[in-house]
DNA sequence: CGACTACTTTACGAATCCATCATTATTAAA
DNA sequence: TTTAATAATGATGGATTCGTAAAGTAGTCG
């Protein structure tokens, strides 16, 4: 599950990524709405965290960038004030829930299971290309109706070729979502081309490829 | 993507440009505002990135006068200060974005992307002549609705003759678009017509020619 | 600790692409 | 029609990019 954390306090910031990688999330974070926005035209979160109270530009503004450019990934507001208005603004803006600081940990987290449980339910699970079908929700891969096991990085890998089906992806873009943050553009490794032929290896038939090569940009995944 | 740097430290331009050049953008690079202009007034960028601090003429002027010209290519500014003001005199001169120094690449790379986008939203993504068409999404090319394999350098070429169609394209133009900055004007290779020749065989008609030379030239697609 | 798994790095052969050159064809001017 | 300039073509070697095996690293679990 990944999650993108907005806020501009450093020290805040920092706990919370501790606190949810320990809890297995995926956490990339931004101090600015700006940053923000960009990384979520790039990558696909499960959840948005966004402090109301941003540098130059403040988070109902974001939010309402978010909502516009049709992305419905759940918001969790975190409001300072705590006052009423803000709490309503930011719901009529299209956040899903909110929470006044200082807050509990523990209560973040269970709005956050929350949020994502509540997702999840009524999301198109099941991704397919051919005869290969990914299930986003139960993160179950199967290939003529049996069973494949991939790893994450593999599962990462295909769930994004799939969501981008019909759209070559380059390495760099690809890089970017399974690998988040951490993701070094100056890496001379084929990390990449790797796990691709691991994941041909488990996927692909024998005369037709479901993943192709885009020589000099990346790959793509097409039906047809 | 063509794309230039505007910048007067030697190490910092030389990374980007690696950076950039490594991610398929072609990059042309000046170290003054002097060099800068003149290159904005004779090629046709998708993106401007533009240190605020330059000598001679600052950054600021040059962006104002870039404007005056009606070039509206985005433009990223470069700002060692970081103060708010500094931002807002970029941003009211008519700035796309602003990043203060010193930067992570990876933040960089992705405002790049974000600017690029904002401005390639507006802009068709498929490209058509006749039976041919060209995504430049997907990066797929099609004859007849059959699919046409094409070399990077092919694809690129044809996308230019595609995107200024109905109008001559030098040779020279041709080859500043396609190789940037690593075209050598003085080379007395005829590798483009080898390309051309190459791109021919793979989608023109034997009795209609789809890319048609200009003798003395260079190239044009042109429909009717 | 040792076995196991996922991931990354390295190295190298194979496939593909590209620039160059020599040669032939075409065009326009003389 | 001849001539010179320009364009098209085919062939080739070198460069780049891709695919794969194998080794190395890190983390997990019994």
């Amino acid at each position: 599950m990944k999650i993108l954390l907005v806020d501009d306090e450093p020290d805040l910031l920092e706990q919370l990524r501790e606190t949810l990688t320990h809890q297995r999330y995926d956490v990339d974070t931004a101090e600015d709405g700006k940053t923000a926005l960009d990384k979520l035209f790039y990558t696909l979160y499960d959840l948005i965290i966004l402090d109301i109270m941003l540098p130059f530009v403040d988070g109902v503004a974001i939010l309402r960038e978010i909502r516009q450019a049709k992305i419905d990934t759940p918001v969790l507001m975190l409001t300072a004030k705590g006052t009423v208005e803000d709490k309503i603004k930011g719901l009529d803006c299209g956040a899903d829930d909110y929470l006044s600081k200082p807050f509990a940990i523990a209560e973040l987290m269970a709005r956050i299971r929350s949020l994502l449980r509540r997702a999840s339910d009524h999301r198109e699970p099941t991704l397919t290309i051919s005869d290969v079908s990914l299930n986003t929700k139960t993160r179950q891969v199967s290939k003529k109706g049996t069973s494949v096991e991939l790893t994450p990085k593999e599962f990462s890998i295909l769930e994004f070729l799939l969501y981008n089906k019909n759209r070559a992806v380059s390495r760099f873009t690809l890089a970017e979502h399974v690998w988040g943050d951490e993701f070094d553009p100056f890496t001379m490794s084929n990390f990449i081309d790797v796990h691709i032929k691991n994941l041909r290896r488990k996927i692909d038939d024998a005369d037709k490829k479901i993943i192709r090569t885009i020589r000099g940009v990346g790959f793509i995944i097409e039906d047809g």
